[in-house]
DNA sequence: AATGAATGAGAGTTCATTCAT
DNA sequence: GATGAATGAACTCTCATTCAT
């Protein structure tokens, strides 16, 4: 219906960019609505409210409320992945040491940039669907720690998707359990440091005895 | 846990009976609810049927659905931290290479035995609620952690409460997504393994570098 | 299960004595209740509780819970009704200023003896099966108050059966309105004065104008 | 009340004409639920559906079943108090024998114009927070009653406030014995006449003794 | 497209009443 | 008889979803 905008870039014409942006805040809405004020007062009223729509419209971008929850916690979910992936990526060829810091830091640093947020889209995560979500992500992250692990030239691992899936496990873990339970005092500004140290000490377990380079078969 | 002496009292008197088998058939159906059909559908109706008793009979029992829940986590949880408790002070003075061992192998034990159990409380344990009463027993754990720490003959933690919780968090939060995720073909049957090496590694970082009595300065 | 006093008067069978006693706790409970904790929290349970007696007991004596209500408001208003009755037949012959203020007395005596009481039947008397009750205790009164009148040497009524209910009525609903209202300051006090006032007025107004027997034409 | 200028403005939004139309509705449904099957069975439920609309649309107007009653109640007072309001401005300066005519033709006439809804009210007066819309309503009227008193030309009252508050309490009390019971035959045609000759007895009681206007010291 | 009033199934909870003990 | 746990219909209220405007 729009004219599309003579010569570059196809963009999105003015009726998706109406869509874009509605979508855009009921996602912003549902999260402060369920930051703010809890699972179970987050309905598909408030969050129109909140989001400046109508409940009418949040039925036109989503199907119903699991599909906007989903929506919500998938973009998340795909925000902490694709730093993790970045950082593995950048991180292949490196001693594990390096890994292993590199692995926490981008990590938390993308878990607890909103901490509220993040511990808010816990409550989701449960829900039906929401496993999924997360199992799909995980997959994702273990791969690319896996990838990182395969290509340590100072470790050998015989099973890197199995270390890297335990490795990804005790470091969400170890998060979760700082988001859900008020950590004791301190615990946030030290557990980056002893990550490291859990995450090094667990790699270089499986360090390569000797210099490696000529004599691989 | 003590063999009652045989042919004596009969411990409770009928009606205290009636309530303890009615108690406990709520608290299984409430499980069996959760575990098969989700938080969502674990309405006091639904459980009371499965229990085979009356909405009404039900709240004779708990003042409402949320203590009902609660009072189910709370059970799981005490049977957790009383186990994982029992280990502790059984190592107290052990190697921390054992210490790691009994550590990781008593709370896979405790969570492990009821998979299905285990799994479906983590959608209580977001609750209101919920999330107090594993607060209180993370940090019933964590301090029995950090005393057998404290004991270790063979290591120094200059906090050891930092490395206890670290230590837990990560061990909690590994068979957490081994249970919530469709954990890869595998990964339970070696995860014990992996998570011994991990604590370990993690907990020989404060090994104490040489002998340690003479030399201390 | 006591040895009756040998001889007299039929007494009671203990079983009845039993029967009696509980019966007239229910009663005293159920008062209680209404009292202090309000129409909506006088429940069977409350009411046998605070009597000391089992629910199953209650059921016992009354065949429902509008029963036991209904038979708690009898006792008051046969209490109320007798007292004026008994007013009533001793001012007989009276001059009307007389009857007015033995009326007005009596009634406020009886029913401000207990203001609480006065005041919680109110809820029940608007149950079903109340205002029965309260139409026989009405009609009662008021053939008690329309005979007194009817003997007044001093004044000649038409139709004494309406005065006496006009009377009547403007007596009850007054105190009705003293006691469901909190009113206003000192109203209570000086209630009595003006009640007679109102009430020696209106009679008043049939007075015989001059010596009745012989003149009437 | 006013005569719409015809053909103009719709007065109203559909919006809001349909939802007047809805709160209309449930007002009326009450009243009717109310009076022919009793208080007890006045449930949101029932009320919505004789009002032919949804439980939620109910909840959608009232916050509560208890706001609903009350609301109901509400209205109904309001116009009995206008209309006492009205008649008591309008008399005051008159004689008193006009004020009591007055006083009592008014609030008969209100009182009585929907019997059964009167009659179906006193059950929600009594409930909690009726009794509180009951005593506002009181004390406007009484203050309109005493303000008229006391502006009687051929009457002196000490404590017309007191009066006034006795002399509504016994036209209150007996309209409502005869709402109530089911009164007597011929006792509602006869008893306005006997409710203006109490009145106007009572009210006379206080005549100023001779020709006030002279010598008023 | 957008709106938000209307819907009604279903949730949690209560309580008069019964009946096995 | 007395008991009080068990019952379950019925109540109030919520909220995801629809659809006339």
């Amino acid at each position: 219906m729009s004219a599309v905008a003579p010569g570059l870039k196809p963009r999105k014409s003015p009726v998706q960019a109406r869509s874009a942006a509605a979508v855009e805040a009921l996602r912003v809405a549902a999260i402060q609505v369920l930051t703010q004020e809890g699972l179970s007062c987050c309905t598909t009223t408030r969050i129109a409210e909140r989001a400046g729509v109508s409940v009418g419209s949040l039925y036109q971008y989503f199907p119903n409320r699991d599909a906007l929850l989903a929506a919500v916690l998938e973009k998340h979910l795909d925000g902490i992945a694709g730093v993790v992936d970045h950082a593995c990526h950048a991180h292949r060829g490196k001693p594990v040491s390096q890994m292993a810091a590199a692995l926490v830091t981008a990590f938390l640093a993308a878990k607890l940039r909103d901490p509220e947020e993040s511990k808010a889209l816990y409550a989701i995560a449960g829900e039906r669907g929401g496993a999924e979500l997360v199992a799909r992500m995980r997959i994702r992250i273990v791969a690319a720690i896996t990838a990182m692990l395969a290509s340590a030239p100072d470790a050998h691992f015989d099973d890197p998707a199995m270390t890297g899936a335990v490795a990804f496990s005790a470091l969400a873990g170890s998060v979760r359990t700082l988001l859900e339970g008020q950590a004791p005092g301190g615990f946030e500004a030290r557990l980056e440091g002893q990550l490291i140290l859990l995450m090094t000490a667990y790699l270089e377990t499986h360090r390569r005895p000797a210099s490696p380079r000529r004599e691989a078969p």
